[in-house]
DNA sequence: TTGAAAGCGCTAACAA
DNA sequence: TTGTTAGCGCTTTCAA
C-alpha cells in the first residue's frame, strides 16, 4: 500500500458518500444492510483506519487523557498507572504518560504539550503542589485529578490517602511497644505526602505525650540516597533512636541498605516501620512492617472521577477521595525490654 | 475564557492574518519585529495554545511514539521507559504507553488505535513474536524497533540484549564452581527471551559435558507465581539440584520467596543466579548474584534507532543492537565441596 | 436511506 | 513582509 487511505478512497470504491461510510465507522445506523457491507469490505481492502486527529478536531475530543507523574521508576506510579489504563481502556481512553521528575519546569511543558494534543482530561502527580501552572488547563476547562499530591490554589478532584492515620498508626504501633526514641525520614515538606506523613508522626508523639526530638528528624526527598545518609545520621547520634519510620518505598530501601553496611541489626537493634509496601518487605529477615495502600486501586478512582467529570461535565462538586492505608504487621518491629 | 482560543482569534487581536499569526508560531522568521511582538502579545493575551491534532493532520506527522509493553508493574519496562521518555523528550517527541499484558489481542487494538492517532512510529515489545499483527504498521509506512523481543515475519530494527550469552554466563559460572545438577526456570519458550535464555543454559552444559537432564528444567510465564511453584516442584525432586537459574526478574523474586518458605537455604543448599538485577538482590542474605543489562540504555537505542528511521526515511539498512549483559558476581553461589 | 456541502484549526503555496 | 486561499480527513446538518 503506497499512503494511508482515507475515508475518501473508502467510499470511492463502495460507491457511496463519504457521508455514509462515515455513518458506518461511527455505527450510527440508519445504513442499509447491503450498503453496509460493501462499506466494510472496501475498508478491510483498503487497510482503512480512520483518522483520530480528523477527528478530534471535528469532535472536539480526543478520547485521551494525560497522566503526569514525578518519577516513573518509582513502583509507585506504574501501579497506579495499571490501574489508570485499566479503566481507561474499558472506557475507550487511551493514556499518554509523561514523567516530570520532580521539575516543576518540565511539568509545565508537559502540561502545555498534553494541552495542545488536546487531552480530555489529566491526573496528575504534581511536583509543584502550589497548582499555579494548572491555570492553563483551568482556562480551557479541561478537568483535572490529583492523585497523591493535593492542589492549593485550585479545585480539583482529588485521590489522596490519609497520609496522617497511616503514619499516626505506624507511629502509634512503634509508642505502644515501649519505644521512645523514634526517629522518622522525612520527605519533602512541601509535598503533601512529606508533610502530612511527619505529621503524623508528630501528632503520635503528642498523643502520647512523647517530647519531640528535632534530632531524630531527618530531612529527606523521597530518594533512596537520602534514607541511606539519614540513616548514617541517626547511627551516629550520641543518643541512637530505639525505631525508625521512613516516610516512603525508596527511602525505605536506602534505610534498610545503610542498616545492613552499617551492621546495626534491623528488629533486635533498632525497630522499623516503612510508609508503602515494598518488594523487598517480605525477603528480609525480619520482614519489614509497612503501611500499605492499594495503589491500582487509586488508579482506578482517579479515572473513575476524571470520567465523570469529563462526561457529565454539569455541576460536579468537588470530590474528594480519602483512602485509608492499613498497617501490615511483619517482624521488623520489637516489643521494648525483651 | 469560555473555549479555546484558536489561530483566527489571535489573528483578529493582533490585527493580522492567519498566516503571519503561524509563522510566528512555527518559528519561520519573515515577519517584522513590532509585528511578531504583537502578536506574541495576543496569543499571551488570549492563553493561546495551539492545536495538535489540526496540524498533525496537515503536517502528517504526530510528533508521537508509541510504546508498546507487555506488562508494565514488571520493574524492567519503567525503567526502559525512563531511556525512551528522556530521548524523546529531547527529541521533542512524545510517548504514549500501552500495556498488553502479554495479550495478542489486546496488542492489536493498540495497534489499531496508535495507527489511529497519527503515531509517527512505534517501539514494541511484543506479545506476539510472528509479527503479523505489524502488518499494519506495514501497510502504513509507520516505522517499529522491536525491543526486548524479536519479530519473526518482517523485518525490523531490533533492541535485543545476548540473552544466550548471558545465561551462559551464568550457568558456566555455576558449572566452574563445582555444580553439575543445575536446574532452570524457563519463560515461555514462544519468546525470544524465554527460549534464549534456556539455550545458553543448554549450551553451557554441552560445553562443559554436562548430561541435559529434562527434569531439572522447569517452565514457568516469566511471572512471580511460576518461579515460586517451580522452586516448589524442584525441592520435591529425589536429586535436588544444587543450584538454579531464574530466566527473570520476576521468577527470581518467586523463586526466592519459596527458598524461604521451604526453608531450602539459598547459598548454602542451593546456589542461584537471576537474569535482571533486582531490587531485593542486595539485601537478601546472602546477596544475588545476577545477569545484568542497563535497561535504560536499552530505552535509549530504541529510540535513536526509531527516530533516524523517522527522519531520514531513505534507505536505511535494518539494525540489530545486541546488547551483552553483564554478570554480576555476588553471593549466591557457593563452590561445591566447600 | 443516502448525498452534498460546510467547516473544525491549521499549514503552506502563491500572490501582492 | 504580509495576506488569501486551498485543502488535510473527518463529522454533521440539511436536503433529497
Amino acid at each position: 500500500m503506497d499512503s494511508k487511505p482515507n475515508i475518501q478512497d473508502v467510499a470511492k470504491l463502495a460507491n457511496v458518500s463519504i457521508a455514509t461510510v462515515s455513518r458506518v465507522i461511527n455505527n450510527q445506523g440508519g445504513v442499509r444492510k447491503a450498503t453496509e457491507e460493501r462499506i466494510l469490505k472496501a475498508i478491510e481492502e483498503l487497510g482503512y483506519i480512520r483518522n483520530a486527529a480528523a477527528r478530534t478536531i471535528k469532535r472536539k475530543e480526543s478520547k485521551t487523557i494525560g497522566v503526569i507523574v514525578t518519577d516513573i521508576t518509582n513502583p509507585f506510579f506504574p501501579l497506579v498507572m495499571a490501574g489508570i489504563e485499566q479503566k481507561a481502556r474499558e472506557k475507550d481512553y487511551v493514556t499518554i504518560l509523561s514523567s516530570t521528575n520532580e521539575s516543576p519546569v518540565v511539568e509545565e511543558k508537559i502540561i502545555r504539550n498534553f494541552i495542545e494534543r488536546g487531552v480530555d482530561g489529566i491526573i496528575i502527580t504534581t511536583a509543584d503542589e502550589s497548582g499555579d501552572q494548572l491555570k492553563l488547563l483551568q482556562d480551557q476547562n479541561i478537568p483535572v485529578v490529583a492523585v497523591d499530591r493535593s492542589i492549593k490554589n485550585f479545585e480539583v478532584d482529588t485521590v489522596l490517602v490519609d497520609n496522617v492515620k497511616g503514619s499516626y498508626q505506624a507511629v502509634q504501633q512503634l509508642i505502644l511497644m515501649g519505644h521512645r526514641k523514634i526517629a522518622i525520614i522525612c520527605g519533602p515538606q512541601n509535598t503533601t505526602p512529606g508533610l502530612e506523613r511527619f505529621l503524623g508522626y508528630k501528632k503520635a508523639l503528642e498523643d502520647y505525650n512523647i517530647p519531640f526530638d528535632e534530632r531524630l528528624v531527618i530531612n529527606g526527598d523521597f530518594g533512596e540516597d537520602s534514607g541511606y545518609s539519614g540513616t548514617k545520621q541517626l547511627k551516629e547520634l550520641d543518643e541512637r533512636p530505639t525505631a525508625i519510620f521512613s516516610s516512603n518505598n525508596l527511602m525505605t530501601i536506602g534505610c534498610v541498605k545503610a542498616l545492613n553496611d552499617l551492621n546495626w541489626k534491623l528488629g533486635s537493634e533498632v525497630s522499623f516501620i516503612g510508609f508503602d509496601d515494598v518488594d523487598i518487605a517480605t525477603f528480609l529477615n525480619p520482614k519489614l512492617t509497612v503501611v500499605s495502600r492499594q495503589m491500582n486501586v487509586i488508579g482506578e478512582i482517579a479515572l473513575t472521577l476524571l470520567y465523570e467529570r469529563i462526561n457529565f461535565k454539569g455541576n460536579l462538586p468537588h470530590r474528594q477521595y480519602l483512602l485509608t492505608p492499613e498497617l501490615i504487621i511483619r517482624q521488623s518491629c520489637r516489643l521494648m525490654g525483651e
